[in-house]
DNA sequence: TATTAAAATACAATCGATTGTATTTTAATA
DNA sequence: TATTAAAATACAATCGATTGTATTTTAATA
């Protein structure tokens, strides 16, 4: 079976016309007579004709492709970023390639190499853990094309991000345990090298100052933050010669991990140890006892960055190029920290 | 700021060579001469080259990109299979393009003709809930692009599905239940015209069949399985004057809100009544009581499916343009079905 | 050194659409 | 009907890379 691909050159034979006037014809340019117009579009319908974009973004260097970076696609929160970008893009007329860098610099890397040769015109991107050198974004500032950083970003300057407040909503997961008696708080942290890691960390911190509780460096555990992280960070906590009776986890996941290896040894939560997480994951309202946790809506996220990316795109402009959002958290209070 | 992009021209006119060596330098022809390939190389380094896939692909009619349409791409389900869609394309060379349907034919539609422009060597495609109609498909076939359904299929001749045995795990979902001293089993079913839940539902029937149990009608409920569809359809078998008690949901989703709102009325899950789901969704194991379910792998799924897409693609040969791939469900039991 | 085959490189067309400019056609006006 | 402006269409170059063929250079052999 052949393939058979119409183009303007087959329409512009068979009507003895030039493929330029096919080609306006086909934009509805109005330098074509609508008559003209009328015959050349029918027998395009007629022929199942079908622009080739390849064609026209190479003639016009423009392709409407964004690019996409996240660590892991079937994570929640990056999945309802990608459909909270998606759906921008698809209604602003652009077409998104997503990439996944498993959480690996040298995957992250090849990845902007493939979207730069594919030509696209923006890169949206939540960094991986390994992420701890940013030459590959120079390079895309070098080739002028606009990227946003969504949630991980990094520290380099004149770039874009859209955020949550990472700080304040550590603050309050912290600030909310104190309030319900808690004093000895321990927290689980991530990779240094990511910003929102440091942040939730510096509001935690923040929070014991205002309580007037001492900072413990060795209640502060970094990992990565996975479920059996949780389970061996717990593990941990309980083996100190502390008593904790509070722990903020960056994230819901590894929360979930010591709810579930607290459980096994009967430790009540919350009244011996209330857990606060973060991201507010779909199982998080439904473990027993349900997670106090940050909300953090992909979603939307996802759709302001994509809007923000666009809109430096579109505008040349300078003062696109270098704005950060940062949307408010809420803390989502449930049964795994509050005194009854 | 100039956008500066530099091509094989500028390369060789900078070292007074002709392109098509440069271009052949550069993919490594034998027809070059070492130390031209090694001067025209450093310079393209040096330049900071890099190739316009745009223009290859142009010239080739071979784009390397492989074009996904899913439902939805936040649901776990599909997030795990575009994870393994992703993970093969990528290392198989194939850059894909994700789109979702939202459960509505008409931006099904338009997709495949953005993904036709966009000239995608292949679609792997989740139909939406509303899909009753395949001249989409047809499309795709009369211009020879292959595609692979996945999960969600629909019933047309000559095409190629990467399945799991809908028939065989709505048999065993079902039979579970009646081992566990369950007869008067309701079952939550989706819309009609997805095969998975015809089969699911013929799974069902086939189950009570073999165990002497009568069909009843009105004990199958048609729903788009969202959790308050799972919510309503409850509340209409405990208005029956028959005493359900057993449920097979066709999705974990419904079978949770079944959960939930059978724990507000006080009915013991699974003494009074006990449940089934379908697809293992990550909070199915963490609510309580745990949701017995048909473990259904999304990564696996999508891995496949690319790969049988991509030999499709590779391998002209009509032997791989109809070929159904079926994966073995198997079930998961956990606490809300098990009799002590 | 002359001849010849092989190796290396250059030439030119091409993929399919767009777009500035040139030319032709049509319609309006004198 | 001749003139002229406006409308419609054609011509030709272009986007950046690839590839079959032609030409030049190099190296091997007589």
């Amino acid at each position: 079976m052949e393939k058979i691909e119409v183009t303007i050159h087959d329409i512009a034979k068979i009507l003895g016309i030039d493929s330029s006037t096919v080609s306006r014809a086909l934009n509805n340019s109005s330098r074509v007579a609508q008559k003209t117009k009328d015959k050349i579009q029918e027998k395009a319908r007629e022929l199942g004709y079908q622009k080739n974009h390849l064609a026209t973004n190479l003639r016009k260097s423009k392709t409407s492709i964004l690019g996409v970076v996240v660590p892991r696609i079937s994570r929640h929160f990056f999945s309802s970023a990608i459909s909270g970008i998606e759906e921008t893009a698809y209604r602003l007329g652009y077409t998104v390639i997503i990439c996944q860098s498993l959480e690996q610099l040298e995957k992250e890397k090849n990845i902007l190499d493939t979207l730069l040769a594919n030509r696209v015109e923006g890169v949206l991107i939540s960094i991986s853990m390994e992420t701890q050198n940013y030459d590959h974004f120079e390079n895309l500032k070098n080739r002028n094309i606009p990227f946003v950083f969504f949630d991980r970003h990094c520290n380099i300057p004149n770039n874009s991000n859209v955020l949550i407040d990472d700080y304040q909503a550590g603050f309050d997961a912290t600030e909310h345990l104190i309030l319900n008696g808690k004093k000895c708080i321990a927290h689980f942290s991530g990779p240094q090298n990511l910003e929102i890691y440091k942040n939730r960390f510096l509001g935690y911190k923040a929070a014991l100052k205002k309580h007037n509780i001492d900072f413990i460096e060795e209640l502060v555990l970094s990992s990565s933050l996975m479920e059996k992280d949780g389970i061996e960070n717990t593990k941990k906590v309980l083996a100190l010669s502390l008593k904790v009776n509070g722990i903020f986890s960056a994230n819901d996941v590894a929360a979930i991990g010591a709810i579930k290896f607290l459980k096994t040894k009967n430790i009540n939560i919350p009244k011996d140890i209330a857990i606060v997480g973060f991201s507010n994951e779909p199982i998080s309202s439904v473990i027993e006892p349900p997670l106090t946790t940050i909300n953090q809506s992909g979603f939307e996220i996802g759709k302001t960055s994509a809007e923000l990316l666009i809109s430096q795109i579109t505008n040349k402009s300078l003062e696109f190029r270098n704005k950060t959002i940062i949307i408010k958290p809420n803390l989502i209070q449930r049964k795994s920290s509050k005194r009854d």
